[in-house]
DNA sequence: AACGAGCTTGTTATAAAGTAACATTTGAGA
DNA sequence: TCTCAAATGTTACTTTATAACAAGCTCGTT
């Protein structure tokens, strides 16, 4: 299954980084997985609490928070959600494009560009960190 | 006095668009202009309401919907604020700089940019909407 | 085993951000 | 003057996010 192979990936990735993907952690991990795009914070909440009861809003958003520091969630701020990182493991800076009508995700290489903005940013006396791209659109599917 | 020039440009903007710059706008626009950098929403709302007397959330959301249709005002999703744009009347999309230490903003067109990352989006079947960049880095100020 | 420091999670309450829906006003053109 | 559409006012609410403190767990030390 292929949750269960990224689960593992993420953990191995955790160790390597010293920090722990607890039960927790994983149990909203893989709630994440288990949307094929963009998930809100309230909706894990939601799934979180028909698996186990009981969960209040800082249980989720610690855990994302966690996720998205240890580098398998990436924040889509302007819809206010999360993704899966499918880059696990190899440093990156990510092009990530999101259907705004579906939510789907697709993660492409943002190097290249990355490298244009950092000149034209430098010229400003802007230094720019590490940090992927988000764009929002319409994928094929959605196409007019 | 910048503002007021700034205003005036506005307000000649608008026209040309065929909208309307009204005094509700221009009072928003003002005290947007009057911030150094990004403005929250509600900051916004509680100055017009030291103005007016009162206030309530949808009048500013709307000025502030307005303002950023017309092309015055940039929205910065990861903070929740809004910038003023310092293009305006050149069409163009924002490439828009924070820094992460002092909250500086600033603006270059992220036009040339963009049509690279369009082009790399559609190879993928993706269609990217109108939008700004936002990158966080280092002013030069804030250099270490 | 007993202890304690530090991380993790639970719990309560509240803050911050944004919007829906309907009423009222305003102003430009018929 | 009348009328319609755009703009603003008003009320109430939803969604998103965090502060603050309590309780539990883990792991190394005594
Ligand atoms: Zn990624
Ligand atoms: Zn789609
Ligand atoms: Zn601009
Ligand atoms: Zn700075």
């Amino acid at each position: 299954m292929e949750i269960a192979c990224f689960i593992e990936a993420a953990d191995r990735h955790c160790q390597q980084q010293g920090v722990k993907l607890t039960a927790l952690r994983r149990q909203v991990l893989e709630l994440v997985l288990s949307y094929p795009g963009v998930v809100k914070a309230y909706q894990v909440l939601a799934d979180l609490q028909k698996q186990r009861g009981i969960a209040a809003p800082p249980t989720v958003y610690r855990a994302l928070d966690f996720l998205v520091a240890a580098g398998l969630l990436h924040k889509v701020d302007a819809l206010n959600g999360y993704i899966v990182c499918h880059h696990v493991g190899c440093s990156h800076e990510g092009l990530i494009l999101v259907c705004g009508d579906c939510g789907r995700v697709e993660e492409l290489d943002a190097t290249p560009v990355l490298d244009v903005l950092r000149q034209q940013a430098g010229a400003a006396g802007f230094a720019i960190s590490q940090q992927n791209l988000m764009l929002t659109g319409r994928c094929k599917e959605c196409a007019v």
